[in-house]
DNA sequence: CGTGGAGTTGAGTAACTTCAAGGATCGTGG
DNA sequence: CCACGATCCTTGAAGTTACTCAACTCCACG
């Protein structure tokens, strides 16, 4: 990907969208493009937190694991989503692995870099707050629901997410258009894969969803809107 | 509170401490001092958030309520501590209560007026985006509790969290110097009053901690670490 | 002195987890 | 092209944690 590519792709993101021409330029020279295969991590938990990423295309998860091996993916970021923020300003370890679970492209920043635009830019810092705030509240969600709420509502929510970060819709339904497993589902609502694959299961029956290993389709995702906000 | 005690309280919180004396009086000068009693809202989930709040003193909880009525409490709010920030960028409503668990002062600045005081200030958006992603980390950590913990451990994190946030040496122990209930700690740990008020009372026979209503002592602080990290 | 908020404690139970074992699917290398 | 290992998925049965329901006590405050 060119500098020019690299303009015309990150301005149409939300975080960038406010600035001029010439901050949308300051703000591309100084990063750099990097690719990533599936399966390979962007960054591992607990590295020095040297640089910041905006996903330009794939798909990432970000996990994040225990002493004890207990692992929860504290959230997906597709294309327009930054990962490594949280740490890369407090100069602190990041917090989480994020893996990439389809190829994808991304672009980087070293930490001083990133803190000097965020300076000469005050609408970059703005957007920046008003992105964190949103994942604030979404954290904030996803904890009234871990402990408030049923698995299969917990569930429902968690493929809900899913297709609000990616569904496709195709003939018949809105498919999931990356690989996801039983247990990624699991991670994500904080229950085990063996209750993940006997609710779906059960909602297979129902001809609410449909797929197969590491694939994911919404039959009725009216249903699933229903269960994830039943009482 | 005058200006000129409201500068120099401010300029000890983290949020303020890169800012020059200019900056400092810019801040103070646009902002509103507001006192709340114990018991009182700084505003209420759902209202519409035109304002940000910093807490001077006092400490407020964060109530977040579904339309189910079930509720978690996201944080505590003390001395140099923002609320309202959440929402208040992203033009969304509060996402919680803020309640005044002790009468506290307040200040208080407009959406717009804080904006401009952003962009005119790019080392407080900077200090901003740190506190946020600190936040984020927090909530995060309390996700992965939520759903990999046992109860014992999240109540021994919760209460960890009191005292990090305020806990006051006494002889004996440490003291939680403001008023928190069981059901206020159910609600930090994703639990019943009941469960925390039985275990509560074991680690009391234990000597591990002691207190009555809305009060709490730890005697043994480092047996309540010993929990919140034991496999 | 009465009322309501706060806390305690017991018994029964539901919802999940854990343990276990087998089946399906993918990719890879012979 | 097929065999094999690795991953992913399914389903059953047993076990357990912590929630729910319920009754009772204690205090603070008007």
């Amino acid at each position: 990907m060119d500098i020019l590519e690299i303009e015309s792709t990150i301005q149409r993101f939300a975080i960038f969208a406010q600035l001029d021409r010439q901050a949308i330029a300051d703000v591309a020279r100084s990063s750099k493009p990097r690719c990533i295969l599936r399966g390979q991590a962007a960054f591992d938990q607990g590295e020095q937190a040297n640089a910041i990423f905006l996903v330009l295309n794939g798909r990432f998860k970000a996990i994040q694991m225990d002493p004890d091996g207990s692992q929860i993916v504290t959230r997906l970021a597709g294309a327009g989503d930054l990962i490594g923020h949280l740490s890369a300003f407090n100069e602190t370890p990041y917090p989480v692995t994020a893996v990439a679970i389809l190829d994808g492209e991304i672009l980087a920043w070293g930490r001083r870099t990133f803190v000097d635009l965020l300076l000469r830019h005050p609408q970059l810092s703005l957007a920046l707050i008003r992105y964190m705030g949103l994942s604030i509240e979404e954290a904030h969600k996803r904890l009234h629901e871990a402990t408030n709420e049923h698995v299969e509502r917990r569930i429902a929510h968690a493929i809900l997410r899913l297709v609000r970060q990616g569904g496709r819709p195709v003939e018949g339904g809105i498919e999931i258009p990356f690989p996801i497993t039983r247990q990624d589902i699991g991670l994500m609502s904080g229950t085990t894969l063996q209750t993940v694959s006997r609710t779906l299961s059960a909602w297979q029956k129902n001809g609410i969803v449909d797929g197969g290993r590491q694939h994911l389709v919404l039959r009725d995702p009216h249903a699933i809107v229903a269960i994830a906000e039943e009482q």
